[in-house]
DNA sequence: TGACTCATGTCAGTATTCTGACATAGCCTC
DNA sequence: GAGGCTATGTCAGAATACTGACATGAGTCA
């Protein structure tokens, strides 16, 4: 109570904790990703294509958390280069899917192979269990963060 | 390992979840800054200034997670405009420690209420000992991506 | 003392992302 | 069917952060 009423501890904040984690594991992801000539929204974009199939401009923005305008910049290269495919009979409305080629495939597998030696270091002072624990404290973070009506107060 | 060996499963990475955790804790910091007229990269600055009198201009960097070029720039607008003071006189060779002035102090006061608010609805539904938990695990994270020696296979 | 290394502050240019704005298409209500 | 609401794709301009580069000062070591 002494240090609350006057501001928030960064030695203990759960917020600040987040952003270092976040932040450490970007770098490293860029670490690895960068021989392969690739960002990490770059690869964002594949792995989700790869998941599913089909996806949006407007999608691929929400599950890479950056904004359609900058998704659509980077889908447009993407599509120059041949890793990915927005077939016009396809459209639906607005609504273009993305499919990845099968160079986008190839090109996915070694940012994937790079980016999984990444997460298992990170998680290599983890046990199972520990895990499970991060998995359900961050996902209750995001829905309370999310949550308009959440909060101590109500 | 059905799905291992094809791509990184992003409903159960904890790379992630740790990364859509700390976008919506951004995007929620903004939200509440944004009517005081300053950013997250603002008011990280401030937050630590307040902890920390006398840090560096690359001490602050370090501490907000951008570039001393960015922070650099960042700290020549808060001296302009009267946040921030750094005295020449207290410079020991190249570092120049920067201060809080009272007015910096006064507008950090109102930005940490902001920020303490979004914060505890973050917590809202944590227990104390999750909050333990999670700072273990976050911590955990951080030193095993900081060690280069880190990872599964050594 | 002199050379080497490292960290810092800063300038310049580049790159990336965001905000604002607009037209279009689907959905729902009346 | 008409009108309002929302979501999408896209263009343009602004803000932000980054990389590269340079000079300066401290610490180390021969």
């Amino acid at each position: 109570m002494s240090q609350a009423a006057q501001g928030i501890d960064l030695d203990t904040s759960l917020g600040y904790l987040l952003k270092e984690a976040s932040s450490a594991l970007r770098a490293a992801m860029e670490a690895v990703l960068r021989p392969l000539g690739m960002t990490v929204t770059h690869y964002s974009c594949l792995e989700l294509l790869a998941q599913r199939p089909g996806l949006s401009n407007s999608d691929l923005a929400r599950g890479a958390f950056v904004s359609r305008q900058s998704m659509n910049v980077l889908l447009q290269s993407l599509e120059r280069d041949g890793f990915v495919v927005r077939p016009a009979d396809e459209a639906v409305g607005r609504v273009q899917p993305t499919r990845l080629t099968p160079r986008g495939r190839s090109s996915l597998a070694q940012a994937t192979e790079a980016v999984r030696s990444v997460e298992q270091r990170m998680l290599s002072g983890l046990t199972e269990r520990d895990q499970g624990e991060a998995r359900r404290v961050l996902r209750s973070l995001v829905a309370s963060l999310r949550d308009p009506s959440g909060g101590v107060v109500g």
